[in-house]
DNA sequence: CGCAGGTGGAAAT
DNA sequence: TCCACCTGCG
């Protein structure tokens, strides 16, 4: 359950990751939160008993790709269930057992879809389940460990031990137990998001000196936990103000009397809250766990003097060692405390992994006696921000420098460096030999030196007029071939002003996040004629992998109108997406290419979504739909490829051509449509023809995606507008595109009609549109749109939905791609044709949740009756098997 | 006005 | 189960 609102209070921290990040490290996984999941998509077979394995490989598929990058995963399950938390599970027991019996209920009535949703409220993930998993990971060599008692404590103290680097799970409350790193709501494809513990007191807004993670522990505990409910009214907001006033030390006193004096409320606080709130802290602190190191149960963090250990039986009573050990190995049914496996770790040999890594001791199964704790995680971002001030020590620089290329540097290092001719000796390479040897050394000096460093050679770029920033906005520092030129007066000056950049770096870099994001790093390694000044340009989202292709909408221009756009400076902080937003209203304002009509990904998105239109910013498109194959994150521009127009069109054109079927439409679209942009990996393809924008096409067909699939033609012909979006993350690259499972879909594509844009302009105008375009659809539709039409909180719903509208359409047609490609050659399909037809009809302003995937099975199986409003219709054809079953 | 608490939709395939 | 949104209370 975890603290009610505590992620979105978190929001200012939150900071988008992928699992990658992790490369070479060990991160724990709450496996509940996948099971259930995964559960969710077999609920009715797991309902009746029946055999699945759905859940499985539901899970695998997420430990697959972490395997692929080199993370280290380890399973952490459930184990019993703490004294405290008896009544939660009897109730949510209770729960089950009553869903379960009107699913059945449901059935008898023939209402089958609801049956089903009953029967996915009714998910338990059983202990067999666990085992299943645990057997799976075993055979694919991932280490899984069942905690004593909760999952969380665990997680928790395999991070606390060094075992663990991050913990991936949905539960907040892995915040309180002390995690310094967690990420929520991961994807398939490794994305999610980052909450460094560190960071909390950015959000609580407790001042410098007076903010402690025992605050934050009972700021939760207060609001509501799984330990202890809140006093009524009491929720994060009051809680987080008690404590960000409260300077009493003393917990008992200060939960005596905080309603009064923080909160100016008249309430008494009962004593056994009080005493309840102190065990549930200890819960949080003291709850037992399993070492798999020593095999012993111990507490979570080490007893202090005062506690005593015979008092803390709700945070876990102690286990019998062997015990203890045969549930940690996943041996004993936590719910019959029964063996059912026989799993012995000093004979596990695990599968030889598939990628060879260093061999250290930290990749070694935990169960493995040699293995040992990896060296401490070191987030190199997060260190620079917590470096010391760097200001007028530009010498550290060079020694950096030294320190990465031994071959060169001891004669160096022997030198003072200390004076600016020599500093910038340094950085002349006036020999071939010289020269040559920077350009192998300097990349990989880039991809270590800290981001501080890099950005002050970024602002050295920038200082230094012939590599400038200024001359070419756009330009990524792709691959600026002659990054050292000028003479050597211009370096003596350069190196006046490394000095100073320096201290304006370090000065910015403690009132800023660093934002240079892993990939910019490799991007460093990989491109050996890189300017070694000019790489990184601008702001990016905290350790984003793809902040490559993220970064832009201020770029977001054509070539033609770059002048009026100008970029933003090294030296403005702020947060990406607000910089990116308002440079995007600059573009809209000043561009002169009105006559196109420049589309930026803002303004296209608030076409299609008035209403939502404050909450589609970029950030709001990376966290859309998280467990999603699309979501707005895919939409991703970069500002990189101004210059290369031409030749990315032509790129484009080349890829999505060369998919068989897409030719035609490409082609058509090309000849009446006006390449509006072209930004590097993405296109944006308008139609001229129209007075309003009618197709726009956005791939990332870099030059890693060879695996590119291309738009779905047959669909993009019914419709006028179209935005499609090649899923940077289904691309194959040619490692993984053996083993990448074709049914991913590579492309996805959102559609709205035009006149969705027309009057999603004008909200009132849309109001009419809504209702008689849908009158003369089935009854549920009508039903809705008149809804809409008489409350004015459904109308914004429904409208509201017209975002996710195009993602749920997306899902429609991927689940046709794989049918379409399948039967390419084939005439089109008669039932895709039919959901076309169903398509063009409903498209405009339609609610995002009435053009479902059961809406689409219906069509296929029965299309005559998918035209009723009998809801009967929308249930999956198993269903009847389910329903025979149930009901004898 | 701000907050807590309730409601409804989505999740997976 | 979580989230966004809405409503009603203090």
């Amino acid at each position: 359950m975890g603290i009610q609102g505590l992620l979105p209070l978190l929001k200012k921290i939150h900071s988008p990751v992928n699992v990658s990040k992790f490369e070479g490290c060990t991160v724990a996984i709450d496996a509940y939160c996948w099971l259930h999941k995964g559960a969710f998509a077999c609920a009715d077979k797991l309902a009746l008993g029946e055999k699945t394995d759905v859940y499985v490989y539901y899970c695998m598929k997420y430990l697959e790709y972490m395997l692929k990058k080199n993370v280290k995963p380890i399973m952490v399950f459930d184990g019993c269930r703490l004294p405290s938390k008896k009544d939660v599970e009897k109730s949510r027991r209770e729960k089950r057992e009553i869903y379960r019996k009107k699913a059945a209920q449901m059935l008898r009535e023939g209402k089958r879809a609801e049956a089903r949703e009953c029967l996915q409220r009714c998910i338990d993930i059983s202990p067999e389940m666990a085992l299943e998993l645990m057997k799976t990971c075993r055979a694919r060599g991932i280490d899984c460990i069942v905690a004593p008692y909760e999952a969380d404590a665990q997680l928790a103290f395999l991070c606390k031990q060094g075992i663990a680097q991050a913990i991936i799970t949905e539960d907040s409350d892995l915040l309180l137990f002390g995690s310094q790193r967690v990420i929520f709501k991961m994807d398939h494809f490794g994305n999610g998001v980052l909450i460094e513990s560190e960071r909390l007191n950015e959000v609580l807004g407790i001042s410098e000196g007076y903010y402690t993670f025992d605050k934050f522990r009972y700021m939760c505990i207060m609001s509501g936990c799984d330990y202890l409910p809140s006093l009524p009214g009491i929720g994060l907001g009051k809680a987080s103000k008690v404590f960000k006033l409260a300077r009493q030390t003393d917990l008992k006193v200060l939960l005596k009397k905080f309603p009064s004096t923080y909160l100016k409320m008249s309430m008494s606080v009962p004593q056994e809250y009080i005493d309840n709130f102190i065990k549930a802290d200890n819960t949080f602190l003291y709850q037992l766990v399993f070492n798999p190191l020593t095999r012993k149960l111990g507490p979570l963090n080490p007893y202090p003097p005062e506690i005593n250990r015979e008092e803390l039986h709700y945070a876990g009573p102690y286990i019998p060692a062997d015990k203890a050990l045969q549930i940690a190995l996943g041996n004993i049914n936590i719910y019959t405390m029964q063996m059912f496996a026989h799993f012995d770790p000093d004979k596990y040999v695990p599968p030889k992994a598939a990628k060879k890594t260093s061999g250290s001791l930290h990749q070694l199964s935990i169960w493995n006696k040699l293995y040992r704790v990896r060296p401490k995680f070191v987030d190199k971002e997060t260190e620079e921000a917590t470096r010391p001030n760097l200001q007028g020590k530009e010498q550290n620089c060079a020694s950096k420098l030294q320190r990465k290329s031994p071959r060169k540097r001891p004669v160096e290092e022997s030198k003072d460096t200390n004076s600016d001719t020599e500093l910038s000796g340094m950085y002349q390479s006036t020999s071939p030999l010289k020269e040559e040897s920077a350009n192998r050394c300097q990349p990989e000096d880039m991809s270590v030196l800290s981001p501080r460093r890099k950005r002050a050679r970024l602002h050295l770029a920038s200082s230094f007029p012939e590599e400038s920033e200024e001359s070419d906005p756009g330009m990524e520092a792709e691959d600026t071939s002659t990054p050292q030129k000028g003479s050597s007066e211009d370096r003596v000056n350069f190196m006046a002003s490394l000095k100073e950049a320096v201290t304006v770096v370090s000065v910015n870099t403690l009132t800023s996040p660093d934002n240079a994001s892993p990939k910019d790093k490799e991007n460093c390694l990989q491109s050996p004629k890189r300017n070694k000044f000019a790489v990184l340009t601008g702001k990016r989202p905290r350790f984003d992998i793809n902040a490559k292709k993220e970064l832009k909408s201020r770029y977001f221009s054509s070539s033609s109108d770059k002048d009026t756009t100008k970029p933003c400076t090294p030296s403005s902080e702020e947060g990406s997406v607000q910089v990116n937003q308002q440079q995007n209203c600059k573009i809209k304002q000043n561009s002169p290419v009105t006559k196109t009509q420049l589309m930026s990904p803002e303004s296209k998105v608030k076409l299609q979504s008035p209403v939502k239109k404050t909450k589609v910013g970029l950030q709001d498109k990376v966290k859309a739909s998280p467990g999603s194959a699309f979501s707005w994150s895919k939409f991703k521009f970069t500002k990189q490829a101004e210059k290369q127009s031409p030749k990315v069109n032509s790129q484009f054109k080349q890829i999505v051509c060369n998919k068989p079927g897409t030719k035609n439409f490409i082609q058509k679209s090309l000849s009446s449509s006006e390449l509006l942009l072209s930004s590097g990996d993405d296109v944006i393809i308008k139609d001229v023809s129209a007075s309003q924008p009618k197709t726009s096409c956005h791939g990332n067909s870099s030059q890693d995606s060879q695996g590119v699939a291309a738009c779905d033609h047959d669909l993009h012909s019914t419709c006028n507008s179209v935005c499609g979006s090649i899923d940077s993350f289904c691309l194959v690259d040619s490692q993984s595109s053996q083993d990448t499972k074709p049914s991913l879909p590579s492309l996805t594509s959102t559609y709205s009609d035009t006149k969705d844009s027309q009057s999603s302009q004008d909200t009132k105008q849309s109001l009419p549109s809504l209702t008689s375009t849908h009158s003369d659809n089935t009854e549920e539709e009508s039903q809705i749109s008149t809804t809409s039409v008489s409350s004015p909180a459904l109308l914004r719903r429904s409208l509201g939905g017209v975002t996710k509208s195009a993602c749920r359409v997306s899902g429609l047609s991927r689940g046709q791609k794989t049918k379409t490609n399948a039967s390419k050659s084939k005439a089109p399909d008669m039932k895709q044709r039919s959901i076309k037809d169903l398509f063009s009809k409903f498209s405009h302003n339609r609610s995002v949740t009435q053009l479902s995937h059961s809406e689409k099975i219906v069509i296929k199986e029965e299309d005559e009756q998918a035209m009723t409003p009998s809801s009967d219709n929308k249930v999956l054809s198993t269903m009847g098997g389910v329903q025979r079953k149930l009901l004898t």
